[in-house]
RNA sequence: CGCGGGAUGGAGCAGUGGUAGCUCGUCGGGCUCAUAACCCGAAGGUCGUUGGUUCAAGUCCAGCUCCCGCAACCA
């Protein structure tokens, strides 16, 4: 039987600068849900990359004194580097600056053009000389420009337009009669209520201020702007041709699942991509999705306030597995998380180190003192198992569930159910009682399994989270039964195997020390 | 009157009209297998404010106050 397909995409980070632990948020989040969507039994495809030309591109490699390409070489470098320190599981990390890539996007701004659905025009708008950009009314400080505080004047430019007003109509049914294709709903209500209903404004798609990015083939003092050639890479590196010729891997998995991305982008990703992809015939993704931000305490991140955290030097501090739950679990579905080193450690310690990493400890602990770590058919069942062994067996549907909400965290919850009550369970059952008794041994040998079955499962369940901990965790219950199929009954864990030496998953941190030693 | 959210015990959040709940923190107790961890219990809320609908409102309606996001070419 074939598999289903599941394409899932994040944003495509800009290269003008190291990304910090909120842009770092979208690719963790998008490799929890293509883990769990792998572990599902899908075939998931999983996409991601950098956007790598523009005006600012162009500046930031002229201050360093590199060449573009040289810049935007060593930033995909870097942004690869840190997805890979996250432990994300992307299938393909692309670039814009592919030549194939590059070509296609020529071809669609072509097509496009050519189907009357670009005109050339003039782009008029309030321009700051010394800084060569142009803003709109709402940008300026106080009337000036907001990069320089310099007076700005009115100045037009021969550009390129996408015909945006004549889709509106089209797109607001759309969006009315797919009530799921925007996430969160109110994101949808900003987007229908500030945007399309008031009449969309034609969308300026070339530039001649800068020549760093895709050339219109027609007319060279032009280059391809930012839209038509970032969000086409969610087309063109599955090899989509223009010309008819797309690849199988195009028509296996287009339309996107999932496009992932920032709530600061959701309009670019809600308007111009539908309407696009709307006029070159092609199907629309399923569900965008616009998570929420970071923030430092109640601040927004930025260099200027100098409150940046960045996550690789968050995983050499509390390593890759507290930084990713932390990512997963504290961040809300719709409204702004906060982060904060308190916060982390505050985590860490209650959750990884206290309920589960101690869970593991003291039971394997005890499975080696009272059977020499070998684990025992459970043949002496009471009563009181059956609510612990139950609460374990519904754990994957509900976990299921809320990550088809894309409810996060709250998987993350229902996973960390079967470790609470796992340590309720041990305090209930009092297995120390049970070892003195030699005629409790069957008994004592049950409950053992129970607990190391229940923490089997969990960790099961937890590998698309903390991929490094479910691993460590079956390492030392001697077991690779990781398998979506092994929750379906509570026998996963052979008899007679034995355990591997207990250790500690997660040290417990001594807040004060840790910030103290943060500071420098 | 631009649009969209939000306001619930010290903190962060759930909450479908019918006894106000969860996690963390605090306090008290229990246990000793374990990473001073774990388990139990308690304190702590006029559910922003005013009015309305209803047998019954945190939940529905209206007004008001405060906070946040968006407001078009900002990757």
């Amino acid at each position: 039987m074939e598999k289903e397909k599941f394409y899932i995409s994040t944003a495509i980070t800009y290269t003008s600068g190291k990304p910090h632990i909120g842009n770092t948020y979208e690719i963790v989040l998008a490799d929890a849900i293509a883990r769990y969507k792998r572990f599902l039994g899908y075939d998931v495809y999983f996409q991601t990359g950098t956007d790598e030309h523009g005006e600012k591109i162009e500046q930031k490699a002229k201050e360093a004194g590199l060449a573009p390409q040289e810049y935007v070489d060593n930033m995909a470098l870097e942004v690869r580097r840190i997805w890979d320190v996250m432990n994300t599981s992307y299938d393909r990390f692309i670039r814009t600056t592919n030549p194939t890539h590059k070509e296609m996007v020529s071809k669609i701004f072509k097509k496009l053009y050519e189907q009357g659905d670009i005109y050339k025009g003039k782009y008029e708008g309030l321009y700051c000389t010394p800084c060569e950009s142009f803003f709109t009314e709402s940008q300026l400080v106080d009337g000036k420009c907001p990069d320089c505080g310099r007076e700005v004047h009115e100045a037009s430019e021969e550009a390129y337009f996408f015909k945006m007003s004549k889709y509106s109509k089209w797109l607001e049914e759309y969006i009315e009669s797919h009530p799921d294709f925007i996430q969160p709903e109110s994101r949808k209500n900003e987007i229908m209520n500030n945007f399309i209903k008031p009449g969309l404004q034609d969308l300026c798609v070339s530039r001649t201020s800068f020549s760093w990015g895709v050339p219109v083939t027609f007319d060279d003092k032009h280059v391809v702007y930012v839209w038509i050639d970032a969000l086409s890479n969610y087309i063109t590196f599955l090899g989509y041709d223009i010309d008819g010729n797309s690849s199988e891997e195009f028509k296996k998995y287009w339309p996107a699942d999932i496009h992932l991305i920032g709530k600061d982008i959701l309009r670019f990703h809600t308007i111009y991509w539908p309407i696009m992809l709307h006029a070159l015939g092609l199907e629309m993704p399923k569900k965008i999705f616009g998570h929420p931000w970071i923030l430092y305490g109640n601040d927004k991140m930025s260099k200027s306030k100098g409150n940046i955290m960045y996550a690789d030097d968050l995983v050499s501090a509390f390593g890759i597995d507290a930084i990713r739950y932390y990512l997963l679990h504290e961040i809300p579905f719709a409204s702004d998380g906060t982060i904060t080193y308190e916060l982390i450690i505050e985590r860490i310690n209650s959750d990884l180190a206290n309920i589960l990493g101690n869970l593991v400890n003291r039971t394997i602990s005890m499975s080696k003192k009272y059977f020499d770590g070998v684990v025992l058919e459970p043949i002496a069942p009471e009563e009181i198992d059956e609510s612990l062994i139950q609460l374990v067996l519904d754990a994957k549907a509900k976990v299921t569930e809320k990550m088809e909400q894309l409810k996060i965290s709250e998987a993350l919850d229902e996973i960390f159910e079967i470790f609470r009550r796992s340590n309720k369970y041990i305090d209930e059952t009092m297995p120390w009682v049970l070892a003195k008794d030699e005629t409790k041994k069957d008994r004592l040998a049950t409950v053992l399994y129970n607990l190391l079955e229940a923490i089997r499962q969990g960790a099961v369940l937890l590998q698309a989270f903390l991929p490094d901990t479910a691993k460590e965790i079956l390492h030392q219950l001697n077991t690779d039964n990781h398998y979506l199929e092994s929750l379906n009954e509570f026998n996963g864990l052979d008899y007679g195997i034995k355990l591997n030496d207990p250790k500690p998953l997660f040290e417990r941190i001594d807040k004060e020390k840790k910030l103290e030693e943060l500071k420098k």
